[in-house]
RNA sequence: GCUCGAGUGGUGGAAUUGGUAGACACGUUGGACUUAAAAUCCAAUGGACAGUAAUGUCCGUGCGGGUUCAAGUCCCGCCUCGAGUACCA
């Protein structure tokens, strides 16, 4: 009997499917093991070869812990609300449910192809009412809640009001808007209550603002910014434009300094982290007030707050630069300049995001007329505008030290601008010097001589007795905008009474998504919910009440935004726990017992997005006390990309022939990509069939070479418009899903980015063949074993194999292992073994990697139970002693020779019987040896 | 610019973390079986040189230095590629 692969994984998917075989229970006597995976957004487009990769790894080790006698947690879900099927809807008139449910099945389909271990009792959709309803309540809750900064947590916001009824909040610390007033007891008991509600909004962990936000005309809603890439939106490539708009806002700064502490404790890969890192932005330095001198029409002598990380070097500012969005541009600017200043605003202002990026190199300004006081030299500093300065960033205010600031230097050199130097032994004629480890100041009264960490504390301590600056830590991290004016996500739980918004009372949730005409805004620009006219939500016992919210006397006016696409994500690993939970996000039994993810596997592309929010959440939720640990993820793997292999075709230009691209040479030529399914193992096209799938060529003139016409070859991203997606249903067809597994693990290490190549399956599915083979050694290939004892040499192969193997699963060097697997098969079968004593505990073995045939040998082998709950064979070190070893030995670091010696040997005992070696005698040539170096087990060496 | 990561045969990649570089696989070449093909099996496969041969010698992990009996691996200085990020004060 051959290796039926077909029937074997299709029997076997059917098996675990009616016997649950891999459903895990929520109380258990086991140590749990919880390995989760990203789950995929279902996209119309399927699963390509690239896909399954981290989940194959995942399953791996979820399969090996299971072996090892865990409860493992490993599930599934979608997360399913999301643009494209918006945009579908838009074009189609189709309701983005039914593409989402089509799309999910079509994903099920192909990942039960694969033969996954998931409980799928568990599976998860973000956009499920039942699910999304509970991403509704973590609103509520955030909403409900604001950051003590004394205690270092989020606590309910009954709290901060009754310290407001005791005390008012001039000794809150807490993270909070920058606007807030300053109020005593009696001030809060007076506002009225829609004051209070004001108030309050600016300490919530989510709130209400007027921001300045990416406004994206084309796809008409906000953008956060992690999903712009180089000043256009990342989906659709469309041009992004700042914007205020009043929006819901996620307070994720306030938890700044624990985000950037919690990685330390975690352990996920370093470019994660320092992708975080930079992200949250923390530096270090002073924030000190300059005030202006007062002018001739200008009396009032304002602060300008500034930020600097260089506060040693506050002798060598020699003038101030303001954003020119900053408030105070106007109030400032002289008669005189003020035409000049205008125009530079109205200039800046007109430059789009992309134009200042692109165009960093002109150093544009204006100055002011006005002037600020050095804090402490008493001298006039000229104030300047300049668009080098973010008002986005620190204060929008700099003091300019064009010294030790290369921008602040280009500044000043262009506009004449004094160029005073404060550092000991440098020259600043060409550049500016900004080695901070090197610096001696000078010319800097009180702190002449000092270095960089000694100034910057004398500096600091110095504006704070003036009380003019203080020490302070700023972050680049900004808060989240959390509104999206589209149909196909989660509602906000959000209605408005005198356009305060106010919470629907948790026994409604979950707050449905309506039914609408069409999915784009209204004709009034409303986001698409404007275009409902009924809304409903259940009420716990699943009374429906349905409520017109245009009737404004029986309801007042709901949130028409929904939430983006990181809030279904951002706690769905907890859910898992416990999905079908009604009553609460999860069980306190459930929690307790899986209580955070162990193994994390997924991509990097999420490093500022998903990684970061759902930390956040997980920090917020820990605060509250529903989550016992405040990180959820203890290790964390991101799986390299898959790539295609994309084949190209040559127009020339001019004549239009296609060139073979042997031919191609000098000839100017532009490269189309060609279907890769089209294209056989040696890069040959199959021109009739390219013809017959493309009509625009079907007239085409191909220069061919030798008679062939071969494309051209180039690594790129896997996508459908550059025609080199390779379909896994296709490989599982042809060489069944045991070997693509095993193939996508052999390609090379997990976390590498690497090319896919189909030509190369054939090994591991000869692999597979030779295994097969190993059991059925019979006359005709039926299956047999013996159930002898195996000889030790066999032995020895398979205990060599389960050392390595469980080495590898825990070093993630899935690659390796199946190398070790090959040589083990091909070890054994020229062994010509066939013991049961070996084929059973290599069949067990296998199992996390190659599911499917392992099961079908297990049953062979004469048992009843799944391969999958049996115990990981165990490895001994007996097995694998050597009678002797042939050792290398060098000499002078330049000869080379082998010596077999006994493995028992002593140091001493080596060093003699070397010396004794005829070998080493003539290559000695006489002379004394110094001394002979033996590591045991490895080398011998002889220095002369 | 800054921060990470990586450079090893024709290709994907191994190398027990300082100890015989190129495991394993693809591809290629030759052979066996076959009317033929597929499948399968066997052999060779980093380069150069010497030898009828077994075999031996030298050179080889992006480049240039260094440490060491011994370097793909450690140190210093470059080059190239990839990823992230960017007037962040």
């Amino acid at each position: 009997m051959s290796y039926q692969f077909r029937e074997i994984e299709a029997k076997w998917q059917r098996y675990w499917a009616e016997n649950q075989t891999f459903k895990a229970a929520n109380e258990s006597d086991k140590r749990k093991f919880y390995v989760l995976d990203m789950f995929p957004y279902p996209s119309g487009a399927g699963l390509h070869v690239g896909h399954p990769l981290g989940y194959i790894a995942s399953d791996i080790y979820a399969r090996y812990k299971r072996h090892k006698g865990y409860n493992v947690l490993h599930p599934m879900g979608y997360d399913s609300f999301g643009l494209p099927a918006e945009q579908y809807a838009i074009q189609t008139g189709q309701h983005p449910a039914i593409t989402t449910e089509a799309n999910i099945n079509r994903y099920r389909e192909q990942l039960d192809q694969l033969g996954f271990s998931y409980d799928w009792s568990r599976e998860v959709r973000t956009s499920n009412p039942g699910y999304y309803k509970w991403t509704q309540w973590i609103f509520i809750q955030l909403f409900n809640s604001w950051y003590n900064n004394r205690a270092d947590k989020a606590e309910p916001i009954e709290k901060l009001i009754s310290i407001f009824e005791a005390e008012g909040n001039k000794m809150v610390e807490a993270s909070c808007d920058e606007d807030t007033p300053l109020f005593s007891a009696t001030e809060w008991e007076a506002f009225d209550h829609r004051r209070q509600q004001e108030v309050l909004l600016k300490y919530r962990l989510t709130y209400l603002a007027d921001t300045e936000v990416n406004w994206c005309p084309a796809l008409g809603t906000v953008l956060a910014n992690d999903e712009i890439v180089n000043g256009v939106s990342e989906r659709g490539g469309h041009p992004v434009v700042r914007k205020k708009m009043t929006q819901w806002s996620m307070r994720i700064t306030a938890y700044s300094q624990r985000l950037l502490e919690g990685l330390d404790r975690i352990d996920w890969p370093q470019p994660l982290k320092d992708a975080q890192t930079n992200w949250i932005g923390r530096s270090e330095g002073a924030s000190m007030i300059f005030y202006t001198k007062p002018g001739q029409q200008n009396a009032t002598q304002y602060p300008i707050e500034v930020f600097t990380t260089r506060p040693d070097t506050i002798f060598g500012a020699s003038f101030m630069t303001l954003a020119p969005e900053h408030e105070l541009v106007s109030k400032l600017t002289s008669e005189k300049q003020r035409e000049e200043v205008e125009a530079y605003v109205e200039y800046t202002s007109k430059r789009s995001e992309r134009d200042r990026l692109s165009d960093v190199k002109t150093i544009t300004g204006a100055f002011t007329g006005a002037y600020a006081i050095h804090p402490f030299t008493g001298e006039d500093i000229p104030i300047w505008i300049g668009d080098y300065v973010l008002a986005g960033y620190g204060t929008g205010a700099v003091m300019s030290v064009p010294c030790g600031d290369q921008r602040d230097y280009d500044f000043a050199r262009k506009f004449g601008i004094p160029i005073p130097n404060i550092f000991k032994g440098v020259d600043i004629s060409e550049e500016a010097f900004a080695d901070k480890v090197n610096t001696v100041l000078a010319n800097s009264d009180f702190i002449d001589g000092m270095n960089y960490s000694d100034a910057c504390r004398a500096v600091i301590d110095a504006v704070e007795k003036k009380e003019l600056g203080k020490g302070k830590v700023n972050y680049r991290l900004r808060d989240a905008v959390f509104s999206r004016q589209r149909y196909w996500g989660e509602p906000f739980p959000v209605y408005y009474v005198d356009g305060m918004p106010q919470m629907i009372s948790e026994e409604h949730l979950p707050l449905h998504l309506p039914e609408v005409e069409k999915y784009l805004p209204t004709e009034t620009g409303d986001p698409p919910l404007g275009n409902a006219s009924v809304w409903a939500w259940c009420t716990k016992t699943n009374n429906v009440v349905e409520i017109s919210k245009i009737d404004q006397e029986t309801i007042f006016p709901l949130e028409l935004n929904t939430m983006p696409g990181w809030a279904g994500s951002s706690q769905y690993f907890n859910r898992y726990m416990d999905p079908s939970n009604d009553n609460a996000i999860f069980s306190e039994q459930a929690i307790d017992y899986w209580q955070d993810v162990d193994l994390y596997i997924g991509g990097i592309e999420h490093a500022t997005g998903h990684l970061l929010y759902s930390r956040f959440w997980q920090k917020f939720m820990y605060d509250r006390g529903w989550v016992p640990k405040d990180e959820y993820a203890k290790k964390l793997i991101n799986q390299g990309m898959i790539l295609g292999t994309s084949a190209f075709i040559y127009r020339e230009e001019g004549s239009g022939k296609i060139i073979s691209s042997g031919l191609v040479g000098d000839k100017k030529v532009s490269p189309i990509h060609a279907d890769v399914s089209l294209v056989n193992a040696s890069d040959e096209l199959d021109i009739k069939a390219f013809k017959a799938s493309r009509p625009e060529f079907s007239t085409a003139d191909f220069v061919l070479e030798d008679g062939k016409y071969i494309v051209g070859r180039e690594v790129e991203k896997m996508s459908k418009s550059k025609f080199n997606v390779v379909n896994p249903d296709a490989i599982c067809e042809e060489y069944g899903a045991d070997s693509l597994r095993l193939y996508e693990m052999f390609l090379g290490p997990l976390e590498q980015a690497k090319p896919w190549n189909t030509a190369g399956i054939s090994g591991v599915y000869g692999f597979l063949k030779k295994l097969w083979k190993l059991y059925h050694g019979g006359p005709e290939g039926v299956f047999m074993i013996s159930d002898e004892p195996a000889t030790s040499e066999a032995l020895k192969t398979l205990h060599k194999t389960i050392k390595k193997v469980e080495e590898d699963i825990n070093q993630f060097s899935f690659n390796t292992s199946v190398s070790t697997f090959m040589i083990c098969v091909n070890e054994l079968s020229a062994q010509k073994c066939n013991q049961r004593d070996v084929l059973e505990p290599l069949a067990v073995l296998i199992s996390p990697y190659a599911p499917h045939i392992a099961e079908e040998l297990w049953q062979l082998l004469g048992n009843n139970s799944s391969v999958s709950t049996e115990p990981f064979p165990e490895f001994k070190e007996e097995y694998l002693v050597e009678r002797s070893k042939a050792y290398p030995i060098s000499f002078n670091g330049k000869m080379r020779f082998t010596l077999e010696l006994p493995l028992d040997m002593g140091k001493e005992e080596i060093e003699k019987a070397v010396l004794e070696h005829e070998k080493t005698r003539k290559q000695l040539q006489g002379r004394t040896p110094k001394k002979v170096i033996v590591v045991p087990g490895r080398i011998v060496n002889i220095v002369g």
